[in-house]
Order: structure tokens, then C-alpha cells, then sequence
DNA sequence: ATGTACGAAATCGTATACGATCCATCATGG
DNA sequence: CCATGATGGATCGTATACGATTTCGTACAT
């Protein structure tokens, strides 16, 4: 169809990329909720493509673990069950602790000042009981401090990471009550450490110990051993 | 054509498994060299395919790293600079070492057994001096120490890790003389160390470091800095 | 009533077809 | 001689078509 469209002037981007990051938005903004059987000629007929751009993008979401994939079946939002969360934030606690330290010595002042900043606003969505709030502003915040992280390999894997996190309704601090205010405790003893020049080992740990922190809340709540690592 | 053949017993994996196997080990095994064009429909007529499976694979193995896709243009394999060759092994130094740790209280007494057996065998491709069986038997010696890591995403990335390696010349020994003798070393005092039940972060870090030395003396020899972590 | 066999509908996997885009080559003008 | 624009071929991106497989409902036998 689009192919008898001369008229337009060359998609800039194309359309299993379109069909991609419409699929991941949904997904991660929680729309489409874990366990949504994803049929492709339907979504294709609601994108106006054909399937086969749908199915290349739901393919790639696969690869990131967004989606399952069965033979002859197709696909499904990757469910979340305490164990896949348990893997997710293990892996994203490594690669996300390296990726803190790899960042810290790129971080500028004003860096630091706004991750303060958006500290103090964590801080007030705590008060004010804004939970949807704290946790994309929470993003905001560790994404300062990985962001300068200067190996691209290690920053993809923290992206994945985060986006199968922000998949799962589990992420939010909702179910650890307790757990957000410690949060923000921590975030200022890790901004003072980067802030000091401290020794990139021990920042590398805290990130993880931040996060682990977070996992092991959760671990605890539903009676299960915490992370090893 | 296949379509044309119902004689077929239904295909036990989908054409594009197929397809990405085959590239998948071709690109790994170097028999498609860096930078090499990867055409849709020279690949597709070789296989006896149509370009639609092919296609898929590309992208998944796109996904992994071990092609670049460019819009319009095509894929090839990837290439190999120092800076790949660091980001590469810095992020499975991090995962490797994470996915060791993990792994290590569920080594049992064989695994030891059978790890001691392939480091001998290592010493003796030293003396024999043959580099392609000594990058082998050393993947066979590590798979031992990270395969029972229980989390299934860190242990993705680390066969993600070693496929891009293999994808490189630069990973065998071959660039870095002095170092396959004293990993060797180093590999029998990591066994000690979760034979004797370990921290778990010491192995990690033993792990890591046992890496990253590897990194550091192909860093040195470039005349660049070593790794950060 | 329950389990099994069969058939139809839904959906996937792949082949084919064709427009869209890029790149190299060559002609043309300065 | 070099810059610039046109032209053709190679290749990709996507629509459409259809066989293959799974799933689910229904009828039948036990």
C-alpha cells in the first residue's frame, strides 16, 4: 500500500522500525500487559503494514527479552515471575554497577548537580505519594550517572536491562514500601563517593549494592533467599 | 520451493535457525572474514532459501554483534578495531566474572576434576605450541567454571561474549605471546579458589581480573592505556 | 460423563514480486 | 582537469500469496 504512495518522500526510518519501537513503548509503558498474545496480522492491520516488517521488529524484541517466541505459535509480553525478576536485576546490578564506575571519572559538576536535584525531587514524591513519578524521575537519576559510560556494549545491556525492569510492573516501588526512602539514602552516599574521586572498585560496588538492595527487599517479602552476588 | 516439496516432514527449525546457524558459525569460525558483504539473496541462493529467512538472521545475529546492518545498504561482518576488541572483552570480564561467582558453589568435584585435566592439557599445547587447540581446550576450561551459573541472562551473555571473540582473530593468544603461560597459571589458582569455597566476590574478582589481565597486555602492546576496571 | 478423533479456523513460515534506495560510472560543463 | 549531475545496476524493504502447523470446538464411542 505505502509501495503505491509515490507521494511519500522516503520513510526516514523504516517500517519494522516504526513497528519496533511502537511494540517497546507499549510494552514497557505497560499497555500491553505481560502474557498479551501478539498476533502479527493484527497488529500489522492496526500499523498499516504488511507482516512482514512486524514480524522482523517482534523478532528484535525477542533478542532483548521483551517478548517469547514460540514456533508455529507466535509471540507473547514476556511474563514476570520472582524469578525473572530475581535474574533481571542480578544482571542488571553487575552491568549496571560496572557501568557507574566506567561513567564516574566523565561526570561533570553539573552533573552532580542535577542528580542532586532530581534527589530532592525523589525526596518530594516520597512525601507527596507519587509513585509513578518517583520511579521515572528515579530513572532520570541513574541514567546520569551510567550515562557517560564510554563503553557502548555495557551501556546497550544497561538499556535492555532497564527496559525489561520498566516491562514489569514489579519495578515500580510499590510492592517494597520501606525500600524508596532508603533509596534516595543511597543515592546521595553514591554521589558523594563519585563526587570524591573515590576508587572506581568501591563505586562499582555500591551501584550494585544499590540495586541489590532493591532486589533483595523484594526477595525477602516473598520469603525467598536473597541474591548471592 | 520447499513450499513446492511436500514430501518435507515438516523441518524440525525453521529455515531462519537454519540460516543463522550456518552464519553464525561461519562468522565465528573465521571463515567469513571482517568487513565481508553479507548479500540477502547470494546468501538466500546458496542456502537454496528465499531472502525472508535469511533475513531474520541477519538481524539476530545483528542483535548479538556479530554483524552491522546499514539501512539500504546490507550487512556485514563485523569488523575488529582495538576499541571493539576492548569494549568486548571488558564487558565479559564483568559478566564472565559475575557468571563464575554464581556458578561457583555449584562446581562439584568432577568439574574440578575435569577443569584440572584441560588445564594440563593447555600447559601441554604450550610446549607443543598449538594456538588453535589451546583457544579451544581454554573455552572448554571456562564453560566448566561459568556453566552452572543459574542465571539464565547472564549466562546469554556470556556465550554472546565468547561468540564475538571468536569472531576475532585477535582473541587467540597468537597477538599476546607471553600471556597463554602465565593464564595458565592463573587458571589453576582460580580452581584452588573455589575448590576452597571462596568469597564469592574474591572468585569474582579473581575471575574478572584473570580477563582483563588478558585485555591489558593486548592494551600494552597497542600502546594504549589498560582497562578502567 | 469423559476421553478421543476429526475437521475447521487461526496463525505462522516462507516464496515470490516489485517499488525504493543507494552506489558507481560516465557524460557534461566550467 | 576537476566538479557536478544524470543513468543504470545492484541491493534492500515490504506487500501479497499460499502451504504448513497448531489449536480449539464438536461429534462420536466407550
Amino acid at each position: 500500500m505505502s509501495t503505491l504512495t509515490p507521494a511519500g518522500p522516503a520513510a526516514a526510518v523504516s517500517k519494522s522500525e516504526q513497528a519496533y519501537e511502537t511494540l517497546k513503548e507499549r510494552i514497557t509503558s505497560g499497555s500491553l500487559v505481560p502474557g498479551y498474545r501478539l498476533v502479527l496480522s493484527t497488529i500489522a492491520d492496526e500499523l498499516g503494514f504488511s507482516v512482514v516488517p512486524v514480524r522482523e521488529a517482534l523478532r528484535r524484541l525477542e533478542a532483548e527479552g521483551l517478548v517469547t517466541f514460540e514456533r508455529n505459535v507466535g509471540a507473547t509480553v514476556a511474563g514476570v515471575d520472582a524469578m525473572l525478576y530475581l535474574h533481571t536485576m542480578q544482571t542488571l546490578s553487575v552491568i549496571e554497577g560496572a557501568a557507574t564506575a566506567l561513567a564516574a571519572p566523565l561526570i561533570t559538576a553539573e552533573d552532580i548537580t542535577r542528580a542532586r536535584y532530581l534527589n530532592r525531587e525523589l525526596r518530594a514524591c516520597l512525601e507527596n505519594f507519587e509513585p509513578a513519578r518517583f520511579s521515572r524521575i528515579n530513572n532520570d537519576f541513574h541514567a546520569i550517572l551510567y550515562g557517560h559510560c564510554p563503553n557502548p556494549h555495557i551501556l546497550d545491556l544497561v538499556h535492555r536491562g532497564w527496559n525489561r525492569l520498566s516491562a514489569m510492573r514489579a519495578s515500580t516501588f510499590d510492592l517494597v514500601p520501606g525500600r524508596a526512602r532508603q533509596s534516595v539514602e543511597e543515592h546521595e552516599k553514591l554521589l558523594a563517593l563519585i563526587e570524591s574521586g573515590a576508587d572506581l572498585h568501591e563505586i562499582e560496588m555500591a551501584a550494585r549494592a544499590h540495586r541489590t538492595a532493591t532486589l533483595n527487599a523484594y526477595m525477602a517479602q516473598q520469603n525467598q533467599p536473597p541474591s548471592a552476588i
